[in-house]
RNA sequence: AGGCGCUUAGCUCAGUCGGUAGAGCAUCACCUUCACACGGUGGGGGUCAUCGGUUCGAGUCCGAUAGCGCCUACCA
């Protein structure tokens, strides 16, 4: 039974437009990517890193997904209930920033339309545009289970939120407190460390006199903030500083401000080593100038505020005015007090915003935090100890150093768009928090409730996303039957902003590992290894590659180059896959019109029947088999798909489909023997289009629907596995020795200037009665593949034919008599020198004692032998 | 500053247990043969960054050096 939906013939181009996407609404019709619940199979789960909701599929995104896609069918078809749960995520800072944009162009802004209609706004946008998405991954053949589809901010995931920060801040481990967090001027919220992106920028350093108070000493100290000093309660030097150890504990006159300031001694801020040794001091605007404030008691004082503005405690000179402009403004007034003593260039980093590029702004601030400590130490254990492992390994290192040196987690964020912290105040400012909306205040029974309007950092509900988006808290038939998921994959980048923290949650709250497995993929870069950005026009847009080669041809061309760190990307290698595309989709339709696909359903291959070529054939793709296999569970699907492609195209294409012509012509053997290879022959496809099918869906299925399948796609065939009963060494000796004489002829002709047309007689020598009978047998295969008249076996062959030892075979090919040029004469000189060289160092290999009594016996025997065709070749060649 | 990684053909990269250096692309020559010119056949191209060590034997293991990249922390 062929399937109504499937056109009868393979059209005569690879055209992959043309089936796309009518394959993937076949597998929609059918449920195809919904596991069946009532499986008794072993489950198989994996979650998607949520892209965000508004987003455009960029080539991360292509990449991440079909590795993922990889895994997911790969296990289908191996026999799994098999679970790929897809979603979005809200992206907080990300999203509320493209539809400010949105509205600025309708000269709308965020703050005069207020929160409820902004957010509103919002949800409409996400409404018009969140599939987006999700109907680009269905163009990459993402097997997904759309049914599923999960969003950060769905009810049920907000719940969970909810739950956990409540349980959190009641086992004390989230708390608020005013503390300095990194600010942003620009998008008006604090961010949590990982946010801050470093930046090294050309700066400048300037040294600022600070007369000493009631003496004419003068303290210079160096910056590269001058701005920030309006905020200095203190200078600094190290106790042990001679230099200044009679100063410690005298005061200082903070210029232009003309404030005192103690002259204090910290260790730990000053090392007397840089600079002059001495140090402003400003708590409220710098990290380090923070803790050494805490440490000696200093005043904070506020002189920027959360605008980039300076504030009030500036000054009457400097209030109002942007960080920027105050800076030069200060510089001005320390010249012309003659206190500015030098500038030198100077290079530092700068902490910015990743997702505005605006300079960061240091600022004491009332926030939310986690404390991480309790929560790190079991994920550390967890990775430790082998619960989850982490590949490539590499990666630990990185985990376990970040891991053991972790601050506390900043959660809150003064946006709009998010999970609103679920803490509310009563009139007398006692904290409630809650999973539900107090009605008053269980301290002092106010029931002036107002709720906090902080939301969550857009990584908080991200954490939970393995056990959210299967209905934790509730104890779900999802939750029991797919968590934990069986591997995450991921980019590095977010190791920390989500593995990890997925890692301490999901342990936390569901007392087990939310993966087994981590695969850790690298970032697509151009073919030059840059970054890809708009701005340098290097982006490859996985949409548009996939309108000019097909989604399989950039699926298979993520899947050859995903390993390692960088993943250096050029549309040249799509097009590479796509030929291969061409090429499957040729052969198949060449195997298809000299096959009868009702052979499928008559009985199974005989293997003792088969001639050497068809037993020689299964072995190699035995051998591709159990490699594919390896090389998928090790995550290595770079080794998978070049193994499939040389596979495919050299061996099967290349050689068997070369090899059988004869027989699938009639120019060689009977009906029966036809028979034989055509049953092999549809094997092989059926074959191979099972071992491609997670690497290119969409072509596999559009031509395994062709073979006979029974009503059945091969989203749900079984996918192969090595049988060592298919492994056969002597045929895979025989016909690689058959080749290799076939390349030596094709190469002697080729050298010598024969056209295809002309014809040649081979003579092989042989040392047994088997092999002879072997050549003979196969004379027809060595005559149509190099274009031979006859082959004769063990027969004394004419002097003045071209002697050679091939596979350890000797033969002669004799040639119609041709002129002997030159470059003949040079290239057969080239190879006897070869060859004399390697055997001039086998030779001495050989004669080394120690080499003889230490390597191991098979080692020593494979060079003796090798040494023996050598000497052999080198006398043959050497008569011409 | 600390940590991690990389250096192999013109380009981009594989290289398992230490045992005759591989692929794709590019390049050159020949071939429009009845699945495919998105094709076939054959060829050329490498001091495996450098130096030293271990070993019978090193692209592979160890140490150092140089160059490049990334991460983390700090940078008055």
């Amino acid at each position: 039974m062929r399937n109504p939906i499937m056109k009868e013939e393979l059209a005569k181009r690879y055209d992959p437009n043309d089936f796309e996407k009518r394959i993937y609404d076949f597998w929609l019709s059918r449920g195809d990517f919904t596991p069946d619940p009532e499986s008794k199979e072993p489950s198989y789960s994996i979650v998607i890193p949520p892209p965000n909701v508004t987003g455009r599929l960029h080539i991360g995104h292509a990449l991440v997904n079909t590795l993922i896609d990889i895994i997911i069918r790969w296990k289908r078809m191996s026999g799994f209930n098999t679970l790929w749960v897809p979603g979005t995520d809200h992206a907080g800072i990300a999203t509320q920033m493209v539809v400010e944009r949105e509205l600025a162009k309708e000269g709308i802004s965020r703050l005069e339309l207020g929160r409820e209609k902004f957010v509103a706004k919002v949800w409409e946008w996400k409404e018009s545009h969140g599939d987006q998405i999700q109907e680009q991954l269905q163009r990459l053949g993402a097997s997904a289970d759309w049914t599923r589809s999960r969003f950060t901010l769905d009810e049920g995931l907000s719940r969970a939120v909810r739950h956990v920060f409540v349980r959190l801040y009641h086992d004390g481990l989230i708390y608020r407190d005013l503390a300095l967090v990194n600010w942003c001027p620009q998008c008006l919220t604090a961010i949590s460390d990982i946010e801050v992106e470093y930046r090294e920028r050309n700066g400048k350093l300037w040294s600022i006199d600070y007369p000493v108070a009631g003496s004419d000493r003068i303290l210079t100290v160096a910056t590269t903030r001058p701005e920030t000093m309006l905020g200095d309660t203190a200078l600094a030097v190290h106790p042990d500083d001679e230099r200044y150890k009679d100063l410690i504990g005298r005061e200082a006159i903070l210029p232009i401000a003309n404030r005192r300031i103690p002259i204090i001694a910290d260790p730990i801020l000053v090392d007397p080593e840089f600079g002059t040794g001495v140090v402003k001091v400003t708590p409220a605007h710098d990290k380090s100038d923070y803790e050494a404030g805490l440490r000696n008691h200093l005043p904070q004082l506020q002189v920027i505020g959360e605008d980039g503005r300076m504030t009030a405690a500036a000054g009457a000179d400097f209030v109002g005015l942007d960080r920027r402009e105050a800076r030069k403004s200060v510089l001005a007034k320390l010249e012309e007090a003659r206190l500015l003593r030098a500038t030198k260039e100077y290079v530092n980093s700068v902490g910015v915003h990743g997702k505005c590029d605006t300079d960061i702004e240091p600022m004491i601030s009332r926030q939310w935090f986690v404390k991480i400590e309790p929560l790190a130490k079991p994920a550390i254990e967890a990775v430790r100890n082998g619960t989850i492992e982490i590949i490539p390994d590499s990666w630990e290192s990185t985990y376990f150093n970040w891991m053991e040196n972790i601050h506390d987690w900043t959660i809150s964020r003064q946006l709009w768009w998010g999970h609103r912290i679920p803490a509310y105040y009563c009139a007398n400012e006692h904290v409630i928090v809650s999973e539900s909306d107090p009605a008053s205040c269980p301290e002092c029974g106010s029931a002036e409730i107002r709720r906090e309007t902080d939301v969550l950092d857009t990584w908080f509900s991200s954490a939970l996303w393995p056990f959210s988006t299967m209905g934790w808290p509730d104890d779900t038939p999802d939750l029991r039957t797919f968590y934990p998921t069986s591997v995450l994959v991921t980019g590095f980048d977010i190791l920390f902003f989500w593995v990890a923290r997925m890692i301490m949650m999901g342990l936390r709250f569901t007392g087990r590992a939310p993966f087994k497995h981590v695969f850790l993929h690298g970032l697509v870069r151009d073919e030059l290894g840059q970054k890809m950005s708009k701005t340098k026009g290097n982006v490859i847009d996985p949409l548009d590659v996939i309108d000019e080669f097909g989604a399989d041809a950039v699926r298979f061309t993520l899947a050859v180059v995903s390993y390692g760190r960088d993943i250096p990307l050029a549309k040249s290698r799509m097009q590479g896959y796509s030929a291969f595309a061409n090429k499957i989709w040729n052969a198949s339709r060449f195997a298809l019109m000299h096959v009868d696909t009702e052979l499928a359903d008559a009985k199974p291959i005989d293997y003792k029947e088969l001639r050497t070529v068809e037993r020689w054939i299964l072995s190699r793709l035995n051998d591709a088999t159990r490699s594919v296999n390896k090389a998928l569970a090790a995550y290595r699907f770079d080794e998978a798909a070049n193994t499939l492609y040389q596979f495919f195209w050299h061996e099967l294409c290349d050689w068997y489909v070369e090899m059988v012509k004869p027989v699938l012509l009639g120019k060689h053997g009977d009906e029966a023997e036809a028979n034989k290879v055509r049953r092999v022959l549809l094997e092989m496809l059926d074959r191979s289009l099972r071992l491609l099918h997670p690497f290119m869906p969409f072509i596999t299925e559009e031509i395994w629907q062709k073979l006979g399948a029974g009503g059945g796609a091969v989203i749900h065939a079984k996918y192969p596995v090595a049988d060592d009963s298919m492994d056969d060494a002597d045929a895979e000796r025989m016909i690689a020795a058959t080749q290799a004489m076939i390349t030596a002829i094709r190469n002697a002709r080729a050298e010598r200037g024969f056209t295809p047309k002309e014809r040649f007689k081979l003579y092989i020598k042989t040392a047994s009665d088997p092999e002879a009978a072997f050549f003979a047998e196969h004379t027809y295969l060595l005559a149509d593949l190099a274009r031979l008249d006859a082959v004769i076996v063990n027969a004394t062959a004419p002097a003045d034919a071209p002697h050679d030892v091939v596979a350890g075979y000797e033969i002669a090919i004799e040639l119609p008599a041709k002129v002997v040029t030159k470059e003949q004469i040079e290239r057969t000189q080239r190879e006897i020198e070869k060859s004399r060289k390697e055997l001039d160092g086998l030779e001495a290999k050989l004669g080394n004692e120690q080499f003889v009594r230490n390597a191991p016996a098979s080692v020593v025997e494979q060079a003796r032998a090798r040494v023996a065709e050598l000497r052999a070749r080198i006398e043959k060649l050497g008569q011409q």
